[in-house]
DNA sequence: CGATTTTGACCTGCGC
DNA sequence: GCGCAGGTCAAAATCG
């Protein structure tokens, strides 16, 4: 758990494990669900700690600011992300909520938020899983203009070619492989907030992929005090749990490319 | 009434 | 093999 931020100020330590084919959301659930019900017969040994994951943090104000707003609803990624459960983590005086995305049924989307235990002004978002459908247009989409915003990086030629309508490997395929940087341009809704610790936004880990290739991308970013005050509150963890911001028309022509292999993008008109 | 949140229990994975 | 911690489910409660 610690070491997070061992590497760069801006990056953690995260999960790029790469997961076969066969655990999508398929395995993934029945898995779980299966497992859970008939004792598994079948239980591969699917380790969730080796799940895909993508880690970010995010500073509670430009959460709760946003939700303050008054604009009904933090810039959420566009999804709508249902909760299923909380936990109290080990080592952190903040319990982890459990969200997964109830745009669609079958999504397979799930993210983790808690609040940094190292930095209590940052709340840590950990997407797992990626959105198996276009953005729908309803619920608390109230940005579904854009495309699905969730994915971080699922920008890998293996991961594009896999890329079926309900493959899992759209997940954070070997993100730093080249590109550990977010996609910005799938966050457009973020520029709503521009304002918003921008500074980090930009932070070179988004540029520099992290120094290191498995340094994800963890964004940091700083609050205030009376955020922490509505952030006492986990479970309203922000449904946005991403804010890039970093030449998005540029990053954008790039990723279409890139994203020509991944179902979702294009349809989400 | 439907959707979402809360909370406790159960299951799985991992380390020792 | 055992225990711990994390992750998910499901029922009940709450809210719009």
């Amino acid at each position: 758990m610690e070491g997070r931020f061992s590497n760069h100020p801006f990056i953690n330590e995260q999960e790029d494990i790469e997961n076969s084919p066969e655990n999508s959301e398929d395995t993934l659930r029945s898995g779980m669900l299966n497992d859970t019900k008939t004792t598994s017969t079948s239980s591969p040994k699917r380790s969730r700690r080796a799940a895909q994951k993508r880690v970010v943090s995010i500073p509670i104000g430009d959460i709760e600011g946003s939700r303050l707003k008054g604009e009904s609803a933090p810039p959420s990624d566009s999804w709508a992300w249902r909760k299923y459960g909380q936990k109290p983590i080990k080592g952190s005086p903040y319990p982890r909520g459990y969200y997964r995305c109830s745009s669609s049924k079958g999504c397979p989307a799930r993210k983790q938020v808690e609040r940094s235990h190292v930095d209590p002004t940052m709340v840590v978002v950990t997407y797992s899983c990626e959105h198996n459908h276009a953005l729908p247009a309803s619920k608390n989409n109230h940005h579904q203009n854009h495309q699905q915003p969730t994915i971080i990086s699922a920008t890998t030629p293996a991961a594009a070619e896999a890329a079926t309508p309900v493959s899992p490997p759209l997940l954070f395929d070997n993100l730093g492989e080249e590109e550990s940087q977010i996609n910005a341009y799938q966050f457009e809704w973020f520029s709503h907030l521009e304002s918003v610790s921008s500074t980090v936004l930009e932070s070179p880990m988004l540029d520099s992929g992290g120094g290191g290739s498995g340094g994800d991308g963890a964004l940091i970013f700083t609050i205030r005090e009376e955020d922490e005050s509505l952030f006492g509150d986990l479970g309203e963890l922000p449904e946005c749990a991403v804010v890039f911001r970093r030449g998005v028309r540029e990053r954008e022509e790039e990723e279409r490319r890139r994203c020509n292999l991944a179902p979702w993008c294009g349809t989400t008109g």
